[in-house]
DNA sequence: CTCCTGAAGTTGACGGTGACAACATTGACG
DNA sequence: CGTCAATGTTGTCACCGTCAACTTCAGGAG
């Protein structure tokens, strides 16, 4: 008993992607737990259980928006960092990109918060991200986008190589703890100016840390 | 038609609390979304919606449990602190405190995942912690008793007074940061070693760019 | 050209969940 | 002793994930 409607037809073509889409307006609406099977169902224009053709259960599903959240963190990290203007400093230039890396997870954590938590709700079941999955333009993710800056920071002599072993931790730490804390953890409500202030606080501390 | 087991009166007499007691044990186990008025209904041998002559609804329930999380996490950093053997070295002293205070904060997330994210799982719909709530034993919480170590590192000279305003931004979005990714994040399968050195990393870091 | 097979989508059902409404029990207070 | 408001129960509904059985359709074997 197909519906009236003779213009769609019975096979949907790319129901794939079409989910994995309806999921990820879902989860840039409500986070990771919004992303739910009927709904996705629903805006594909097709049935409850036509996703268990594509895909084993929700957690699959979920897994597939998990990857295009991250992979969208690390495009935006890449573009905020393409964006800077030439410095000929190299020095002054490898700081600009550093900085601008953290800016840009702080602003996709708190422009988005319901998408930048979904990054990070991979399901525990199935192991984190593979080779080529949660990349951005380049083909890395925000990782090793944030290592080679580190690199870089050390070939430039911005900071001594010995300080160089593990620093992914530190400033990683530092800047999605506060995006996390800003986007949907007890600072979230805090006004404007002060989250601004946060920001600036916690950059200047990872610089001189690091 | 009450059930036959005559043991058990018509009223429970504590219900509230025993709903609170169930939710806590859900959210160790399971996180806060595993707090279910269901399931805790039945650890309290009560029917399905007796619930809701306590809590309006489901985040009613999830505040609370929330609540007693963040005060279980300022216990433990109360303990942390106070198990601290005695240095006559005030600067030495504070530093120590200051670094318990972190560490507690970690060990709570990794050895209580679910509990841990329960802290920070508090419904947007109702506003953070009042004063009182989520409170250790000396009846503040974890964001009081790192600003009192921070005073404390400035009142003995261990950092310069320009440097204190807004530290607590930073202090605690490193170890807030590290905390989630190890105990939910990407981090949370790296082994035990590399765990251990990313704390030292991560407490090192932050002692130096405070 | 026909038939048939397998992939893709649908319908129906079950158990679990939050929530509402109506009903039952009981202790406390007049 | 009677009344009533607080407390707990049963019944019901909608939504969700998931399984099983059925239907549609495109493309290849003969």
């Amino acid at each position: 008993m197909l519906a009236a409607d003779s213009s769609r037809p019975y096979h949907h073509g790319r129901l794939r992607e079409a989910l994995v889409d309806a999921g990820v307006a879902l989860a840039r609406a409500g986070g990771p737990e919004a992303v739910v099977l009927r709904a996705a169902s629903r805006a594909a224009g097709v049935s409850n259980n036509a996703a268990y053709r594509h895909f084993a259960d929700r957690d699959e599903l979920l897994r597939a928006v998990c990857e295009r959240s991250m992979s969208s963190l690390a495009l935006l990290m890449e573009q905020r960092v393409a964006a800077l203007p030439a410095d000929p400093d190299p020095v002054a230039a490898a700081w600009a990109r550093f900085d601008a890396l953290g800016r840009a997870y702080v602003e996709f954590a708190t422009t988005e918060p319901g998408w930048f938590r979904t990054a990070f709700a991979v399901p525990r079941t199935m192991h984190s991200f593979g080779p080529g999955e949660g990349v951005g333009a380049s083909g890395v993710g925000p990782y090793e986008l944030l290592s080679a800056r580190l690199d870089e920071l050390v070939e430039v002599g911005a900071i001594p190589p010995e300080r160089r072993p593990r620093a992914e931790y530190a400033a990683w730490s530092a800047v999605h703890g506060l995006s996390t804390l800003l986007s949907d953890g007890p600072l979230r409500d805090i006004p404007a100016t002060e989250h601004d202030q946060a920001l600036l606080v916690v950059l200047d501390f990872v610089a001189r840390g690091i």
